[in-house]
DNA sequence: CCTGAAATTGCCGCTAA
DNA sequence: TTAGCGGCAATTTCAGG
């Protein structure tokens, strides 16, 4: 997973979209849809993955369906943004699984944490006792999630 | 993709770990590392996908490696929640590829979209030319990411 | 455990700077 | 001529029965 930034073709193009589709179609399938033979589409899978274009692969889960019904996107500003308060909350953030993803942002509130939780309790828990609790925090503000309409998202290509 | 309410064991959530860190791992693989043979394996793995609890496999891509350097999360209000706005607006979104996650939510604001785009350029042509005619939107509001902490998650298990 | 299929590697040929 | 890219074929490993 190196930086370098490389150029995409068209096929390298067509590779991630089939990759972005179902990552683990197999390579000889990928090659005949991207009209390649498995050789080189292989190699130039190799190489998107070394550049860290392709950051890994995973398995998508429907989190409701593995008891975690309950999807908030959770607004955070902190009270001081002293460098070793960012890292300390950064830290505190990392050690909690419910936080799915976070993101530091522009704008009036200074992160955005997506969470997932069991109940309204475990949720309760979370924002009240761990979220508030971390180093620095100032003021939260949650909103639920009532529906996906886009779960998981695939970058356009 | 059904939708039967399968209890997991410690198994299964050992299986689906592997799986969130490892999408493209070998059965053969996995199965040593969760201590079972792969037939088994491979079949809790089937019977998982088959109930959506794995939804899909997916590579997951760097955005700023493809050049899609800038994302925000929108959150977007409706002037009416008529069923045919609300769809018509669903529908809009769905065509929008810079659109990688949507969700319907609780609280003040409607909507909540995860937006990636090439440049701010790119970003202002969706924003004020796309979204704010789609139909039904009344009020919307960006936050720029400024930095990924923990950019696409895995499922706590 | 076995068989067919897939992944992976070495090697060769083609094309363009 | 050399660097880069694609294809073929052989070998090893995996999937699925």
């Amino acid at each position: 997973m190196a930086n370098s930034t490389i150029a995409l073709d068209e096929l390298d193009r067509r590779i991630l979209r089939a990759l972005q589709q179902d990552g683990r179609i197999a390579i000889t399938l990928l090659a005949e849809q991207v009209g390649l033979s498995a050789t080189p589409c292989l190699r130039r899978i190799r190489r998107m993955e070394e550049a860290g274009i392709i950051a890994r692969y995973t398995a998508v889960l429907d989190p409701a369906r593995v008891g975690l019904p309950i999807q908030a996107f959770v607004q955070v500003a902190l009270s001081s943004h002293a460098e070793e308060v960012a890292t300390a909350f950064h830290k505190a953030l990392a050690s909690r699984g419910e936080v799915i993803a976070a993101y530091a942002m522009s704008g009036g509130m200074d992160y955005m944490l997506h969470v997932v939780a069991a109940d309204f309790e475990a949720y309760a828990d979370f924002a009240l006792k761990a979220l508030l609790r971390m180093p620095g925090v100032k003021e939260t503000r949650s909103s639920f999630v009532l529906m996906a309409l886009k779960p998981p998202g695939a970058i356009p290509l």
